[in-house]
DNA sequence: TCCTGGCGTTGCGCCTGTCGCAACAGCTGG
DNA sequence: CCAGCTGTTGCGACAGGCGCAACGCCAGGA
């Protein structure tokens, strides 16, 4: 995915995935091709390729020429070409020379300099002094702490929450845990449903669902206590509400990295769990898979949990985390 | 820090203001309220006043053409403006919208909406389908990730460790670990010394000094052995050379929270190092006194490893670390 | 249900901010 | 010592950026 690509929010509630595709990103933006690619977490690395330099050049430019013609009457050319900088030295394995940058970006290093220097007074980027050259700067992770507490988790999941439930052939659900309760923020229906229920904005209780044993089983253990002593409410006659019979099953949560449940909500309906982590590795979401128990048999559990790993890997990959 | 204020232009934000309401440029009385400021951290919080919206607007319009009088010929104008967007979003709890941004940062709202939207197209923000509202895009996130690994880690702790320097009176460092060994990056020495050795740039095995220690105690145990098979060379008739004193050691190194160093390095020459971590919460350094025995004495530990956290959480608020 | 106020967007024309050019000072390596 | 490259900056041209005004949309209150 490039910056650009637009991560739309979504009206709907819950998605069925024979609707259209999502929107196409919004429009399109400098061409950055580093000297050396190292790969930004989550995007591809571009080939290195030994080319004539004044080629390079010429061509960056008439890149750049092309894009600007294409900004529309409501874009500001400086400020992008502003951003197209700080990109720039987001693709580079450490700091940048001004030349270098204007190169890529087939910009005047006049042009480049005052850019940058512009840049460091709001401490986007810094200038190393001895060396004269750029790096991102340390407001940059300022910002990037704010943008991990407003990001949009929901539009963010949903296009990976859609591959899930292509690839699952069932129910797909995100939750959130919210004031001891499981809720959930995003379902996408699988495509061969008919009437399945909507839980989009809905709370459920932690221990009668997947999703919910997983919040349950990074809670401290006086946490878990708390909650048994409120009563623990039994939805079907499965629902797990004795303290011994939850603790061995949140001990088996732990263990396996996935979280099940076997009509202990609704009977009929099963359904797996695995956590999402964010960037900085904390459990912030859960991804499960759920459908009749007559397909989500417990043979076909670990194949679903695998299933739902890969979404939860992507879905981190999106919110920053590192890959592993 | 924030995005109205900037170098060298007037910090006071609860000046007091002689005279009359000033009207706004329409010439209508505003009555929304100033967004509340939320702190980003490490920078300072706008204050949250109830004030005539309209005076604040104007204010906030003063602010910045007296700021804007101050780039020399070599910023531009309109990438400050965007920039100080970006920090405002950063200072700002969830989203904002354009007239909002627009008011703090006494822009226009339709310039404000046109940086906006060239920021957009590069995903350093990201606008709510729905509301219109702005948040700062994922792109922050990937750039944040790149400026972690990028920083200078050096140049941001010396102010840091020369302040502890000053009020410890004794020599500090800080170290990192690199290839099973401790490297001192920045070393700063205390007032009353005359020939130290430098040791910037050096390496000293881990077992050896107390920061050393520091990292060894982050180790799962299977590198300790691992390292302890390889061999651990006393430097001293005081160097924990076996297996069972040095893993209590590391205990107790994790139990007190600091670690020290009795002539086991360099004889007559005593240490105390704390742990310091990064924005995500990972040891990255170790910062360390140093000084002769007959004055860091056993007593003294305790006051020394305080002062030394408090310069690790200083250095950790500088790299981006969530306040505590 | 209708109306009002506020929002974000966008066409337009003005003018000044941005840009590329050229020259400069400084640094590094041969 | 000198050539080559870097980043910076004065300068003038011109078109990009801006504020104004108007628009469509939406939400809330009467």
């Amino acid at each position: 995915m490039t910056a650009e690509q637009s991560l739309g929010t979504d009206a709907s509630r819950s998605r069925q995935i024979d609707g259209p595709a999502i929107a196409s990103p919004a429009g399109r933006t400098l061409v950055v091709e580093p000297a050396r690619a190292v790969p930004v977490h989550g995007l591809p690395s571009l080939p290195v390729a030994v080319v004539d330099p004044a080629r390079t050049v010429a061509l960056a430019r008439s890149r750049r020429e092309a894009e600007e013609r294409e900004l529309d009457g409501n874009s500001v050319r400086s400020v992008d070409r502003a951003a197209a900088l700080l990109l720039a030295l987001g693709e580079c394995e450490a700091d940048a020379g001004v030349t270098e940058l204007a190169r890529r970006l087939g910009l005047h290093k006049s042009t480049a300099s005052r850019l940058l220097a512009t840049l460091q007074r709001r401490g986007l980027v810094e200038q190393d002094e001895e060396t004269g050259r750029y790096r991102l700067g340390l407001v940059v992770l300022r910002l990037a702490e704010r943008a991990e507490q407003t990001l949009d988790l929901r539009g963010i999941a949903l296009p990976e929450l859609e591959r899930l439930a292509r690839a699952a052939r069932e129910t797909v659900s995100l939750a959130v845990m919210r004031d001891d309760a499981t809720l959930t923020v995003a379902q996408v229906d699988g495509p061969n449903l008919a009437a399945v229920a909507d839980w989009t904005g809905r709370t459920i209780p932690l221990h009668c669902v997947a999703s919910g044993k997983i919040f349950l089983s990074a809670l401290p253990e006086r946490d878990v206590l708390r909650l048994h002593r409120q009563g623990l409410a039994a939805a079907t006659d499965r629902t797990i509400t004795g303290l011994e019979p939850l603790l061995e099953e949140l001990a088996r949560v732990r263990r396996r990295g996935y979280a099940t449940c076997f009509g202990e909500w609704q009977a009929g309906s099963n359904a797996v769990a695995v956590p999402v982590r964010d960037a900085r590795g904390r459990l912030t979401a859960a991804v499960s898979i759920s459908g009749p128990a007559s397909r989500i048999l417990p043979a076909r559990v670990a194949e679903l949990a695998r299933l739902a790993h890969e979404t939860s890997a992507a879905i981190s990959a999106r919110l920053g985390a590192p890959t592993p």
